[in-house]
Order: C-alpha cells, then sequence, then structure tokens
RNA sequence: GGGCCUGUAGCUCAGUUGGUUAGAGCGUCCGCCUGAUAAGCGGGAGGUCGGAGGUUCAAAUCCUCCCAGGCCCA
C-alpha cells in the first residue's frame, strides 16, 4: 500500500442513500445552508432580483401524505433552480389556523356538538382549545418537510390567526364594503347542519364533497281546487326526493309550453307531463288517458295544501310557471319549498308568496311543523311519508341513488336552507376576473380555459360569513333597534380603537363581540352598536393571503406593490376551486390584478389500482419508511418525473416497487460515475481541476453534451415542466456513463501520467460537478454529497448555474458522434446476428453511404469500440445494397391526389429511376429532389446492417486469418484472468503473478500476444503449468480460480506480487 | 341526465396542421460484453391504436354513434 493522499473521499460503490440523506440533510443544518442560499442572493434595486414565491395554501391540520409531498417537491424545486439561477427567493411557510377543520376536531377533542353546547361550554374556553389543537401536528409537519428536503422558512412563518394577519383581513372586508362588494342577504344555501354554518358554494365542489347516496323519492298528488268547469277532482302529481320538504311546501310550478296528459283514475283526474307518464305505468296501469293541456292552463290554479302547518299562508298554494320546470326527472310538476331551494325562493318571491323556513340550526323541525318538531329533516322523511300514505297522498314510493353533496368536513349530507348571510358580490367583478385570468400562465396549458376559465365563467357571489366561532369576526357592528339603523364596517385596529377606545389585542370571539357602543344615529340613545355574530369563512384567509402575510397595508405596503402578483404558486388541481380560485376573487377586488403568474396544477396520487389512497386500506407505502429505506430523492425522482406534474394521475404501487426503480435507474448511475472517478483518481493521486479546453474528441463530446443539458434544463425549468428536465438527466446519464466514461476507461486507467489522462480526469471532473449543480433542484441530498465529494467546496445549493460551459457548445460533434453511436451500434448489431462474438476481434468494418467524410476522425474510436483492424468508409454502396426510393407523402399528396396510390405502389415495386436533373421517376410521375429521400435497402446475402434512418450500411468482414484468432484467443484468456483478478477482491493497480495450464494454441496465442495479455492484466510473471502439478495453494498467497476456454474446464492460480 | 377529458405493447406514456412499415422507457426472453456500475450493449417477442360506421388518394389523428373509465355540473 502506497501511503499518498487521497484527493477524494473514499467513496462506496453500493452505498446506503438514506444514511448519505441524512448525513446531507445534517449539514444543511449545522451550517445554516438553506439561509445561506437566500442571504448570499442580492435583493436587487427595488427587490427587482426577488422571486416571489407562495408557500400556501394554509393547510388544515392533519397529516401529510404522497399528495402534499408530491406540491412539496415542487414547491421545493422551483425554488431553488431559480436560487442557482441568481435570485433571492424567501420561502414562508403559512398554518391556516382557522375555520370548520379546526372547530370540528376541537368539537370532537372536547366532546361538544353543535352551536348550542359550544356557547354553554363558553366561546372562549372553546376557542382558547381550537388555538392550541390546530398546532397539533406541527412537529410531523416539520419532521416530513425536513425529511423531504424541502427547503421552508417554518420559524418566520406567519398563522392566519396573528393578530396582524386579521387586522389584515378586516381591512380586506372594509375595502369591499367601500367598494360595494360586500352585501347582507336572505338566500338559500349549501347547509351544514353537522356543522350548524352554511357553506359557500365552492366548498360543496371540493372533489369528494359529492358522493352517491340513496334517498326515498316519492310522487305525491295534489289536490286542485274545484272550480267551474272541473268533472271530477283533479290531482296535480309531483315528484321530489326531499320529502322532508314536503311540509314546508307552498306552491307548484309548471313549465307554460310543457305538454301535460290528464287521465281518468277512479273517478278522479290525475296530471302530468306528457313525457313522463312512462315512469308511473305501473301505477296509471288503469288510468285512462283523456285528455291533454299545457303547462298555461295550469297556472294560477289554486290546490289544497298536503299539510296545515303554513294553510294560512298569503298567496301560497297556487301553481306558477318556472323557466325551470323540464320533464327529464320527475313528473314536470315541481313542488316548491322557497325556503329550501334557490329555484323555489325565486319563484315564490315573484309571485310573492313568502318564505317559511321550519328548520333550526342543527337541521331539524322547528315548532312550526309541531308533528315532527325536533326531528332531524332526514329522519323526518319516514314519518312524513307515512302520514302522506295514511292520507292516500303517495302515488309511487322509490328509493333513488343520486350524486349528493356532503359536508367537506363532517361527511354529512347537507341541505339548502334559507338564511341570512354576508356575500362578496363575486358577479359583479366576473368579467374582470375572466380578463385578469388571461394574464395568467397554467400548467397545464389548458387549465385556463378549461377547468379554471369555465368555472370563473360560472362564478356566483360568495358567502362569507359563517355562524362559528374560530375565525375572524366579521367586523360589522350594527345597530340593534331596526328603527335606527346603522351599519359600522371596521378595517384596522385604529378605527376600532377610536370608536370604541379600546384597543383589541386578540380579534378573536369572545373579546371582539364585547365591545359595543351607543348608537350615534339614535336620538333616545337607547339602541347600541353590536357586532354580527358571524366569522369568515377561512377560504378568504387563504385568498387573502398574499397580502395577509405581510400585514398589507399597515406594513410592507410599499415592497407588497412591488412585488405582488407572485411568479409562480403551485397546489393540485382542485385548488382551481379553492386557493387559487380565491386568490384571483379577492386579488380581482382588491387590486385589479391577477395574484400570480404561474400557476402549476398537478394530479392526483392513486394507488396501484388506481383508487384513492386510504389510510385504512393501506395501500400506499408508508412515506417514512420510503425515506429510510429507499430515500428521499428517489422519492422526489419518483413523483417529479411522473405525469402527474403535468397535471395528470399518477399511481403508486404498494410496495415502493417503483419508487426504488428511481434508484436503479438514475441514483445509482450518477453515484457509479462519481464512484469511478473517485476510484481512479484517488489510485492515480491525481487532483482534477474545472476545464473545457481538453483537445480530445470524447472530451470534448461530452462536455458539449454537458452544455446541451445545461441549456435543455434551463429551458425545461423556465417553463415549469419538470417531467421533460427529469428525461433530459436520464439521458444525459446514458451519453456520460454509457458512452463517455465507458470509452474512456483505459485513459483513466493506463499507467503512464500523461497530459491526455489529466484531460480525461479534468473533463470527467466538469461534466460531473455542472451535472450535480443543474440537477440539485431534483435530486438536492445526492448531487450535494457528490458535488461536495469532487470539489471539497460549500454546499452545491450556494453555487451559480454553469454558464461557463457555454464555451463548449459544439452541436456538429454531438450531431456526428451520436452517428457514430448509431454505426457502433449497427455493428454490433450485425455481430449478433453473424454470430461473431465481440471478442474475436474482425479484419475490417467498412460503412458505406454518402457523406461519410465527417465520421473520419472517429474511425479509431468506432474500430475498438466494434473489435476491428480497420474501418473504411466509401461512398461505393452498390456492392453491399441498393437504393430504395421513399417519397415525401406529405409534400406531393396534396399534388397528387387520386394518383398517390400508383406513386407508392411504383416506389415499392422498384418501378423508378433517377434522372440526370436530379429527379426522380416514378411509375408515369416524376419527383422533384425534395420530394423524395433514397434509402439503402442491405443486398440479399451480404452481412450489412443499414443504420436506423437507411441512409447507411456497416459491412462486416467475418474472414478470420490464425493472427486474428490468436487475438481473440488472448482476449478471452485476458477475460478469465480479469475475472478471477475481480474474484480476488484484488485493487485495480494491484500486480500478480499467474500460474496457467495452458496448451497447444491458447499457450501459443498467450505467448503471440504476451505483451498485450500482461499489460491488461497487470502481470509480471506467467508460468505455464501441467494441468497434473499440484496446487501452489496455500503458498505465498496463491489463489485457486476454474475457468473454461474452448469448452475445457480447468483451474489456474494467480497471486499478488508485494511491493 | 348534461358537459369535458381519457382509452395506443405486459406496465407507464409519446405520437406535430391527416402522410408510406405507430414509437420511447420499464418489464420479459435470447445472445454478447465487463479494472466503476446488482450495471452495460445488441436483438427477439409483444399492437385489429376501445368498438362500429363515415369523410379522404391517405385516419391513431377529422366526423357520427356505441362501449369503458375519470372529472365537472345538475
Amino acid at each position: 500500500m502506497t501511503d499518498k493522499t487521497d484527493s477524494y473521499p473514499k467513496v462506496d460503490p453500493q452505498p446506503d442513500f438514506p444514511e448519505i440523506e441524512r448525513g446531507v440533510l445534517d449539514r444543511w443544518k449545522n451550517e445554516n445552508t438553506f439561509e445561506r442560499s437566500i442571504e448570499q442572493r442580492e435583493l436587487g434595486e427595488a427587490g427587482k432580483n426577488e422571486f416571489i414565491f407562495y408557500d400556501g395554501p394554509p393547510f388544515a391540520n392533519g397529516l401529510p401524505h404522497y399528495g402534499h409531498l408530491i406540491t412539496s417537491y415542487i414547491k421545493d424545486i422551483v425554488p431553488r433552480y431559480q436560487t442557482l439561477r441568481g435570485r433571492r427567493v424567501e420561502r414562508r411557510w403559512g398554518w391556516d389556523c382557522h375555520g370548520l377543520p379546526a372547530e370540528m376536531e376541537a368539537e370532537k377533542e372536547l366532546n361538544v356538538s353543535g352551536r348550542s353546547a359550544i356557547m354553554e361550554f363558553g366561546i372562549e374556553r372553546f376557542n382558547q382549545h381550537c388555538r392550541t389543537s390546530v398546532m397539533k401536528y406541527t412537529e410531523e409537519w416539520e419532521r416530513y418537510v425536513e425529511r423531504a428536503a424541502r427547503w421552508v422558512d417554518m420559524e418566520n412563518d406567519y398563522k392566519t390567526l396573528d393578530l396582524p394577519y386579521m387586522e389584515s383581513l378586516i381591512w380586506a372586508v372594509k375595502q369591499l364594503h367601500e367598494k360595494g362588494l360586500l352585501y347582507e342577504g336572505y338566500k338559500v344555501m349549501p347547509y351544514s347542519w353537522a356543522a350548524e354554518t352554511p357553506l359557500s358554494l365552492h366548498e360543496t365542489r371540493l372533489d369528494d364533497a359529492y358522493r352517491e347516496r340513496q334517498d326515498p323519492a316519492v310522487t305525491v298528488r295534489f289536490e286542485l281546487i274545484h272550480t267551474e268547469g272541473d268533472e271530477a277532482p283533479i290531482d296535480l302529481l309531483a315528484w321530489t326526493t326531499t320529502p322532508w320538504t314536503l311540509p314546508s311546501n307552498l306552491a307548484l310550478a309548471v313549465g307554460a309550453d310543457i305538454e301535460y296528459q290528464i287521465f281518468e283514475w277512479n273517478d278522479r283526474r290525475v296530471i302530468l307531463g306528457a313525457e313522463t307518464v312512462g315512469k308511473l305505468e305501473k301505477e296509471l296501469a288503469e288510468a285512462k288517458p283523456i285528455g291533454t293541456l299545457t303547462g298555461r292552463d295550469l297556472v294560477g290554479r289554486h290546490y289544497k295544501p298536503l299539510f296545515p302547518f303554513f294553510e294560512d299562508t298569503e298567496g301560497a298554494f297556487k301553481v306558477l310557471s318556472a323557466e325551470f320546470v323540464n320533464t327529464d326527472e320527475g313528473t314536470g310538476i315541481v313542488h316548491m319549498a322557497p325556503g329550501f331551494g334557490e329555484d323555489d325562493m325565486a319563484a315564490c318571491l315573484e309571485a310573492n308568496i313568502p318564505v317559511v323556513c321550519p328548520v333550526d340550526d342543527a337541521g331539524c323541525f322547528t315548532a312550526q311543523v309541531p308533528d315532527w318538531e325536533g326531528l332531524q329533516v332526514f329522519d323526518a322523511n319516514t314519518p312524513i311519508i307515512r302520514a302522506l300514505r295514511s292520507a292516500d297522498k303517495i302515488v309511487r314510493e322509490e328509493s333513488y341513488v343520486h350524486n349528493y353533496p356532503h359536508c367537506w368536513r363532517t361527511d354529512t349530507p347537507l341541505i339548502y336552507k334559507a338564511l341570512d348571510s354576508w356575500y362578496v358580490d363575486v358577479v359583479a367583478i366576473r368579467d374582470r376576473m375572466v380578463e385578469l385570468n388571461q394574464e395568467i400562465n397554467w400548467i397545464p396549458a389548458s387549465v385556463k380555459d378549461g377547468l379554471f376559465g369555465k368555472w370563473l365563467e360560472g362564478a356566483r357571489d360568495w358567502a362569507i360569513s359563517r355562524n362559528r366561532f374560530w375565525g375572524t369576526p366579521i367586523p360589522v357592528w350594527k345597530s340593534d333597534d331596526p328603527n335606527y339603523p346603522r351599519t359600522d364596517v371596521y378595517g384596522s385596529l385604529d378605527e376600532i380603537e377610536r370608536d370604541f377606545g379600546v384597543r383589541p389585542t386578540d380579534l378573536h370571539r369572545p373579546y371582539i363581540d364585547e365591545l359595543t357602543r351607543p348608537n350615534p344615529d339614535d336620538p333616545t340613545g337607547q339602541s347600541t352598536m353590536r357586532r354580527v355574530s358571524e366569522v369568515l369563512d377561512c377560504w378568504f384567509e387563504s385568498g387573502s393571503m398574499p397580502f395577509a402575510q405581510v400585514h398589507y397595508p399597515f406594513e410592507n405596503k410599499d415592497w407588497f406593490e412591488k412585488h405582488f402578483p407572485a411568479d409562480f404558486i403551485t397546489e393540485y388541481q382542485s385548488q382551481t376551486r379553492g386557493w387559487f380560485y380565491l386568490m384571483v376573487v379577492m386579488s380581482t377586488a382588491l387590486f385589479d390584478r391577477p395574484p400570480f403568474k404561474n400557476c402549476l396544477c398537478h394530479g392526483v396520487v392513486l394507488a396501484g389500482d388506481g383508487k384513492k389512497l386510504s389510510k385504512r386500506l393501506r395501500n400506499y407505502p408508508d412515506p417514512e419508511k420510503v425515506f429510510e429505506t429507499i430515500g428521499s430523492d428517489a422519492l422526489r425522482w419518483f413523483l417529479v418525473s411522473s405525469p402527474v406534474v403535468r397535471g395528470g394521475d399518477l399511481k403508486i404501487d404498494e410496495d415502493g416497487k417503483a419508487i426504488a426503480e428511481a434508484v436503479r435507474l438514475v441514483i445509482n448511475p450518477i453515484w457509479n460515475a462519481w464512484y469511478f472517478f473517485s476510484l481512479y483518481a484517488n489510485t492515480d493521486g491525481i487532483k482534477a481541476s474545472l476545464r473545457t479546453d481538453s483537445p480530445h474528441l470524447l472530451d470534448r463530446y461530452i462536455l458539449a453534451k454537458t452544455h446541451e443539458l445545461v441549456d435543455g434544463l434551463a429551458s425545461d425549468f423556465d417553463v415549469y415542466d419538470l417531467a421533460s428536465a427529469c428525461q433530459r438527466i436520464t439521458q444525459h446519464i446514458d451519453a456520460l456513463n454509457n458512452w463517455y466514461i465507458r470509452r474512456s476507461r483505459p485513459r483513466f486507467w493506463k499507467s503512464q501520467l500523461d497530459e491526455d489522462k489529466q484531460q480525461a480526469y479534468d473533463t470527467l471532473y466538469t461534466a460531473l460537478t455542472i451535472l450535480c449543480k443543474v440537477a440539485s433542484p431534483l435530486l438536492p441530498l445526492i448531487t450535494d454529497e457528490i458535488y461536495r465529494g469532487l470539489t471539497a467546496q460549500e454546499s452545491v445549493h450556494l453555487q451559480d448555474w454553469p454558464n461557463e460551459i457555454g464555451a463548449a457548445e459544439n452541436s456538429d460533434l454531438v450531431f456526428e458522434m451520436d452517428r457514430v453511436r448509431e454505426v457502433c451500434s449497427a455493428a454490433l448489431a450485425l455481430r449478433s446476428s453473424q454470430n461473431a462474438r465481440v471478442r474475436q476481434p474482425l479484419a475490417e468494418l467498412t460503412i458505406a453511404g454518402p457523406d461519410l467524410e465527417r465520421l473520419r476522425p472517429y474511425t479509431d474510436l468506432i474500430a475498438d469500440e466494434v473489435n476491428v483492424k480497420a474501418v473504411t468508409l466509401t461512398q461505393e454502396i452498390d456492392t453491399y445494397a441498393n437504393f430504395g426510393l421513399k417519397v415525401n407523402s406529405k409534400l406531393i399528396g396534396p399534388r397528387f391526389g387520386p394518383d398517390m396510390k400508383k406513386v407508392v405502389k411504383a416506389s415499392k415495386t422498384g418501378d423508378w429511376n433517377r434522372l440526370d436533373s436530379g429527379k426522380v421517376r416514378v411509375g408515369e410521375f416524376e419527383l422533384n429532389e425534395e420530394e423524395y429521400l433514397l434509402t439503402l435497402q442491405p443486398r440479399e446475402g451480404v452481412a450489412c446492417q443499414a443504420l436506423p434512418k437507411n441512409d447507411a450500411i456497416v459491412v462486416l468482414d467475418l474472414t478470420l486469418t490464425p493472427e486474428l484468432e490468436a487475438e481473440g484467443k488472448a482476449r478471452d484468456v485476458v477475460r478469465i484472468i480479469q475475472q478471477a483478478r475481480k474474484d480476488s477482491d484484488f485493487d485495480v493497480a494491484d500486480r500478480i503473478q499467474i500460474y496457467l495450464p495452458l496448451e497447444n494454441e491458447w499457450r501459443e496465442a498467450v505467448e503471440q500476444f504476451y505483451e498485450y495479455v500482461s499489460e491488461q492484466t497487470l502481470t509480471d510473471s506467467l508460468q505455464w503449468s501441467d494441468r497434473s502439478e499440484p496446487a501452489p495453494v496455500g503458498k505465498d498467497g496463491w489463489i485457486a480460480h476454474s475457468a473454461n476456454l474452448g469448452g475445457e474446464s480447468f483451474t489456474f492460480y494467480l497471486t499478488r506480487v508485494s511491493n
């Protein structure tokens, strides 16, 4: 052993990648690499060098899973890339603390359920619990985020419950108010009776909100009040899937132009939509159709109330005409309960029918419906149907399976219910949102005018109030005496302090509710200004994060105005209904700008069978286990190289096999290149340096390839095409490992330390360090480990994008070398088909075709790769091949039209010839030069192989001379010795002695090529032994190896020469 | 029920404004090669491009209908 000092660390050829990753993570922590990567970048003039990234949305409490991981990786990759390019990218973590998720969790933990229970329990105590409970999973998140190698500032985070954040929110509310975009309305809204709060429309459109549910559907008869001309009692048949709304029925609606069928049935008349009679075929079997009428004829008629509860309601119980009525579902006669349907309410209000809503906050009937008072509406379906049945009002009862909206937090079916609520007038800014959306670059592009654009076009007003406790209070105070009305909206702590004499230190309920003051507009001094009870929808907070996180406009006013919109955000596609959407709403309403410039909508991670990931079914590998057994970089690569970053779905197998594949196909090859470099550099005692000026062909090639990689990656990253970036790296690794390094091996292991060797090391070093830099966003841990090993410098993440490689650009060389690789492939394929093993040298390879001169400098390389003594380039192809004619259909198609068939047929059958003019005659037609291509078709019986494009062929001379055969044998011997060296665990530089029992032509071959054999195998002394001679095992470290040459097995011996 | 999307090799996906013989990666089998690489190289098998019609000289590509799956909306 020499006592030289190694220039590079000793690299483990089969390392424990998770262990390496932990080491890198520790270094980052100890060296504050993340912080420094930001701080070392200039802010630039007026912060122009900042790349604005929103990490959000602040998410709900709950544990991270693969869906979050893919988001995390994208959120890490883009800022890392921008940092490499010299931008300053702050990454600030946000916690969403308010809203239903938190309240539901608290209800569970405290075992209090419902609004009244919470009031009893005490809002203060309840909110106090929420405050601590929302931070419950902080540690898990921190652990996951760190292990995923995601850089984000969790110390300088923001929380939506912070006073400054909330102050910005009330500022926003007041802004909306002043712009006339805030109003209070009584409307039918989706209502969660379990959470006891209305939901906004978009919350019902979140994924998973709609799911299948079986409900009773009934067809009910409503008896018209007799008028002159009625021959018999007349019933109108109406159909509903919400029988619980029947007690609140106040009207029926028909379509004015719809045709209705009249039946005679048991001395009564029954009317329903003519197109719908098939649905009641069985029930109407005995009924006799006796005529038709149109809806118009029914409008205005009165009918008897089904139930007595609202029988005195003025103007009710009549037939209305409504646009929305159709005959697709039901009977074409629609039962209307204005308190429980949006359309119902609109139609009834128009007909001056008042709204009744006999259902309380918990979804139970009130005393207005005494028969079922206190009964939850879904539970009331059955008794209501029973009552109707006994009154003979039910014509048909069925079970109906439909997609029905559910509360996204409590999983309970929603009801629709009339409520007072605060709204943002989104419709007023809708057109502007659509316009501003055009300024946003969406990835994938189809989201702009598809998923998101269509959603914007259909945008409705946004109900922002929640009848709940843990949220930002709506900053509106109203007079408690309608005789002296007054409404005040507060947009800052200053304003509150001005009017109430107190500066709140916490804007949460119940403290804020304690602030009251006499109504200034009430001369009697009796009425009081009190805050309305609601809090804000937590999506209002998510949508406001761009400005609220910096306490705009109270602080950072100038900064925000110059750094909005954000450069980049990402989340999964459904956030087009959530975070993306609400940021656009807020940003359009408040700033008349889009909130972000680039938005990547990634897809959903599914289980291997295409189903949703399910904690219960455990149909996916545990992420923490993947981190610890396969590694974070592998998982990152697996996710980011997949269709999921282009908006598609990604299936993840249960055993994580596909993730491990990333190690085998990407991480290991990069590592092996590094291992190769370090192994030989240390053996040679060489220290390599960065340079791009080696004159060697292979060096110039790999550097030019590296330049193409750098360029290509920049353009991929610039358009956020991460999957393409991954593919580019995979292809580059192939060129680096399986061409450059493989072809360059002799240069590394030759014994002389000459300039060529140094150039090889320097080039490989340069190629590797640059690869590490540009791949660092995609493989942040492993590239950092290698980069530091290579350069002994600081983290790769503190480096700059390697623009210097531009000098190595050489597209001609890359083109030529890629063609050389094609030639070699064809030659090896030819060897394979001719049973000419590669170790057997052949005399000559001929490459025939036009324009081959460019390959002249590469003939040695080709000869070596293909193992031939000579490579000949020739234009004389007639000996080996014929020309084939390939017509350019696209060009000539329009010209020939129907004659195309003849042209193609003639070109295929050989009925063509070249003309002097450069044109070609095909059948009876002529083609111009650009309209065809000549391809080479190997002749029958010639050992040749065409290149993929058929523009050249390779031919092998398969004649074996004794000399060639001997060399082939010598190479076989070299091979068995090398294998033996390897099996003996000898160092690559160890010199050896051999004891070899070879005879006849094998011995002659080795003797003839002894110099070659000894040089290749580092053999100092070779002794011929008799096969019967006893083995020298046991003496001087001789090791026995068995081998087979020419079908004969034997044992030979070798040992290290001590030095 | 309506709208949108998808359906191409065992798996995951490319396939430009229609253009001759539909590609890639992975997997699989055979052969080869191996002083870094549980690697590499070469080849084979594997497709009625979801189905049926139509337009066209020419259809995976355009049109119609149907089937299957997904998303969105009622």
